[in-house]
RNA sequence: GUCCUUGUACCUCAGUAGGAUAGAGGGUCCGCCUCCUAAGCGGAAUGCCGGCGGUUCGACUCCGCCCAAGGACGCCA
């Protein structure tokens, strides 16, 4: 069915052929004002300059045109004015933008092409890196936005007909994993332990090894022996060590699947560290063997500096002095797993944006010892840090480290007070449910409608507040839409024969619907989600104030009422499907 | 020290083909429920777009220098 805007600078680009002007000048822009217009053509003063012309007359030379342009039989434009220093100013008709809803609102894709026509890249599968949740240790705040960011781009390439795989790479490996097995030998815990004790016995074996010097409690450096001990004991894949880890495991993924389930993540492969840990040392030889990777201060480094590199770039350490090997040994290796295991087109990884230079120094070694198959492109989203009102890095009220259980508990608990202040009929729902769909949507929506890259303050209050560009408003504009589907007993089956009611919101309504498309690309291109929700706020907004001034359900002239109807099922099916891609469950009452 | 990121309203942030008068939300002030959920809608006020210079018809946007904040920088992950 195609893209109106696209289809419209198509016939521009015929049209500007006709009186001899390139098509690369051929396209329309969101006027910057609304008032005057919906897009405009900036191009004017570029050919001006290029033909030694007066913009104005190049302007008014345009509009001739393009005055009469037709799509589809239906003249495209109502308004088409030279205007001041030499922009075109353009206001589509409504009857045309309303022919193209009729046809997102009987597509079951809402008029979003297919990959082939929308994307000119040829990326066919993409393989996620997120989550990076660490073995035997609570989920903290810092967890929330890598997961919530990834599956939000998984179900973006998967709505777009990327196939993707989604790898958590569990820090379920190294010394950590002697601690936990060590202590849990002392406290004679080896046969039942739960995922609550874990949670304790980590950070309890932690302090015990390395001490706290403020608080005088001295390491215990014979206990620190043993960890290391049973560390490289663990990696030799000796017993008993391997099956308390592998038993360790086994709990801590049971209960991050529950955890990452209650904000709507998944993963397809629940892989880690320890996937790659028998590979990595030959993988090193080879490196050495065939001279990728070569001696310096008594370890082995991969040189990892470009020609054109600004930057200082250090040479990448894939084996310590002392013969061990460490994490962009690991990283590397899982790159070889991957590639080994899987066909992927393009590695993104959303983590934590202080690893930016690691992970850079990974891809490069990874080229250049020649563990890809092929052309890979390779993209770090760097998530940046969730900070607390103080601008700091966001910790709990006691100054440690936020749970992230701790933060949903505070949400949920919110979110059930305020709805029972506002004392709805909620019929027969259970309010828990509502309560934990509207905290969960606030708390995803929160972190999801800032640009990844950007640190951002953590506002409870502003989440939960509602007001604004925030997930309970969102979720309150579909519960209203369905509202009113309920009261008319709608069954689905629009009737669209209704005349076209048009007015200024109405027509921001439409600008709004036809963009959809382009919406969905311009996330991709820039990995930001953000801009999705940025979208379907705007849309809501629109829909609120259209709400606000029309009576739908009140409308007498029934074909109005029709018109206005689907108006509501686009608006509803637009919103519901960005909110999928976000991984954001709706209440059916608020 | 080197490099990366950021600097836009009182606060939190949008703003990429360089385009007209720089936008939202919160907060503040003023209005709107005999009517489809007021978690809503409408209106008002608020700006040396960090600073200086350059490129040009035109710069928040591109280039150079400077200032400020945060981060990363070979054997921790």
């Amino acid at each position: 069915m195609g893209n109106l805007i696209k289809k419209i600078n198509t016939e521009i680009a015929k049209a500007f052929k006709d009186i001899h002007l390139d098509e690369s000048y051929a396209y329309i822009s969101i006027s910057g004002l609304p008032e005057l217009a919906d897009y405009q053509i900036n191009s004017c003063f570029n050919i001006a300059k290029a033909q030694k012309k007066n913009p104005m007359d190049v302007a008014s030379e345009i509009s001739d045109v393009i005055k009469d342009l037709t799509i589809d039989g239906t003249k495209a434009f109502l308004k088409v004015e030279p205007s001041k220093p030499g922009f075109v100013n353009l206001k589509i008709n409504d009857e045309l933008l309303y022919a193209y809803i009729k046809k997102i609102l009987n597509d079951d894709k809402l008029g979003v092409g297919d990959k082939e026509t929308i994307l000119n890249d040829n990326i066919k599968t993409i393989l996620l890196d997120y989550g990076g949740a660490n073995v035997a240790k609570p989920l903290h705040v810092g967890h929330l936005r890598v997961a919530v960011i990834g599956e939000a781009l998984k179900r973006l390439y998967n709505r777009l007909g990327i196939k993707t795989i989604g790898d958590i790479h569990l820090g379920d490996y190294g010394l950590q994993m002697g601690l936990v097995i060590e202590e849990l030998k002392d406290e004679d815990m080896l046969d039942s332990f739960t995922i609550s004790d874990l949670e304790i016995i980590y950070p309890k074996a932690s302090l015990r090894a390395k001490g706290d010097p403020s608080k005088n409690i001295e390491p215990d450096t014979q206990f620190s022996n043993r960890a290391h001990e049973s560390t490289k004991r663990l990696q030799d894949n000796l017993e008993p060590e391997t099956s308390i880890w592998k038993k360790i495991l086994d709990i801590s993924i049971e209960d991050l699947k529950k955890r990452y389930a209650e904000l709507n993540v998944s993963f397809d492969y629940y892989y880690g560290e320890s996937t790659v840990k028998d590979i990595m040392g030959p993988m090193v030889d080879d490196f050495i063997k065939r001279g990728v990777a070569h001696e310096s201060n008594g370890a082995y480094v991969i040189d990892v500096k470009e020609d054109t590199d600004k930057k200082e770039m250090p040479p990448c350490i894939v084996r310590k002095s002392d013969g061990a090997v460490l994490y962009a040994t690991s990283d590397i290796a899982t790159i070889k797993f991957r590639e080994d295991n899987f066909d992927v087109d393009e590695y993104i990884y959303v983590v934590d944006k202080r690893q930016s230079l690691h992970l850079e120094q990974c891809f490069r070694a990874a080229k250049i010892a020649g563990v890809l198959k092929g052309d890979k492109v390779f993209k770090h989203v760097a998530v940046g840090t969730m900070n607390g009102m103080d601008g700091k890095p966001f910790k709990s009220r006691d100054g440690g480290v936020a749970k992230l259980e701790t933060l949903i508990t505070e949400a949920k608990n919110k979110a059930r007070e305020i709805l029972k202040a506002n004392d709805r009929d909620m019929g027969n729902l259970n309010i828990d449910d509502i309560a934990s769909k509207i905290s969960i949507a606030a708390l995803k929506y929160g972190d999801l409608s800032n640009s990844p890259t950007r640190d951002y303050i953590f506002n409870m209050d502003k989440f939960l507040s509602f007001e604004g560009n925030t997930g309970p408003y969102i979720l309150y504009t579909l519960v209203r839409i369905r509202s009113i589907f309920e009261k008319i007993s709608f069954d689905g089956n629009i009737d669209e024969t209704g005349e076209i009611v048009s007015d200024d919101i109405i027509h921001d309504i439409f600008l709004k619907i036809i963009r959809y498309e382009d919406v969905l690309l311009e996330a991709y291109k820039s990995y930001d989600p953000s801009v999705l929700c940025k979208y379907i706020y705007e849309l809501s907004n629109d829909f609120n104030s259209f709400y606000h001034d029309h009576s739908i359900i009140g409308e007498e002239n029934l074909q109005k009422r029709n018109f206005y109807i689907s108006l509501l099922v686009v608006i509803d099916k637009i919103i519901r499907d960005v909110l999928g891609i976000l991984a954001i469950d709706v209440p059916e009452r608020m």
